[in-house]
DNA sequence: GTTTGACTTCGAGCACGCTCTAAGGGCGAC
DNA sequence: GTCGCCCTTAGAGCGTGCTCGAAGTCAAAC
């Protein structure tokens, strides 16, 4: 599929992928007869994988070393495994942290609702 | 009290503090007879709250205009009540994607771990 | 055959939120 | 008095993650 429909499809625009691209996050995405780029369903479902990567906040730098050991093979599944883990803790503390806050917040409301 | 004993306690740095008074998010703090600033409680319990719009993801340009507000005075409450309330369901849609993101990244360790 | 339009590469530019530097002032310790 | 240190202001610089522009290619539409 076209870079158009890619970008369509991943919520990312085309700009985004080529420099995804470029910087190593994607592999080279196979050409078709005209040089451009041709997108195939694993290459949306990496896609898809990435975002929510990014959604919950992990660095560009720390998914092109994730894809790096993906490339590198299956030896490096553990390594992989291992960067997820670290990842998940983040995010569940993360997810912590703004509960905390969440319920500051409602708290603050709560004494304009009572003074207004 | 001093600005590196208000940075100790309010966990942000003195060019912070500074780059925070200087675009308006706080307002222009005492100085004392040397021209140094001098913080006082209020200005520590403003900036906790500083902090916590920041790390709920407040953007700089929302938190100026939620002080802009304050210092317009208490006929601005109600306004300020519904940009707390409208923050904090962006705060509660977030948790929400964050827990949706780590039971998929769940779902991928459990995957690895059934792998290796 | 020329216009249109989507694609290519590559490098520059931008928005955000700091972070640091330069140049200078003032005060205490020695 | 001079060294050291912390402060001041104003403005430049930086890291991150895009986002855009320039210059050129190619194929289909008219």
């Amino acid at each position: 599929m076209t870079i158009q429909e890619a970008a369509r499809r991943s919520g990312l625009s085309a700009h985004t992928l080529r420099y995804y691209e470029r910087i190593g996050l994607i592999h080279a995405v196979d050409r078709n007869g005209r040089g451009h780029r041709d997108y195939d369903e694993r290459d949306l479902e990496w896609l898809a994988f990435l975002t929510r990567l990014r959604s919950t906040g992990m660095s560009i730098a720390d998914m092109c070393r994730y894809a790096q050991l993906l490339r590198a093979g299956a030896h490096t599944a553990e390594e992989r495994r291992r960067m997820l883990e670290r990842h998940r803790e983040k995010v569940a503390a993360r997810i912590a942290e703004l509960t905390q806050d969440l319920s500051a917040l409602d708290y603050k409301i709560k004494t304009y609702r009572e003074t207004t």
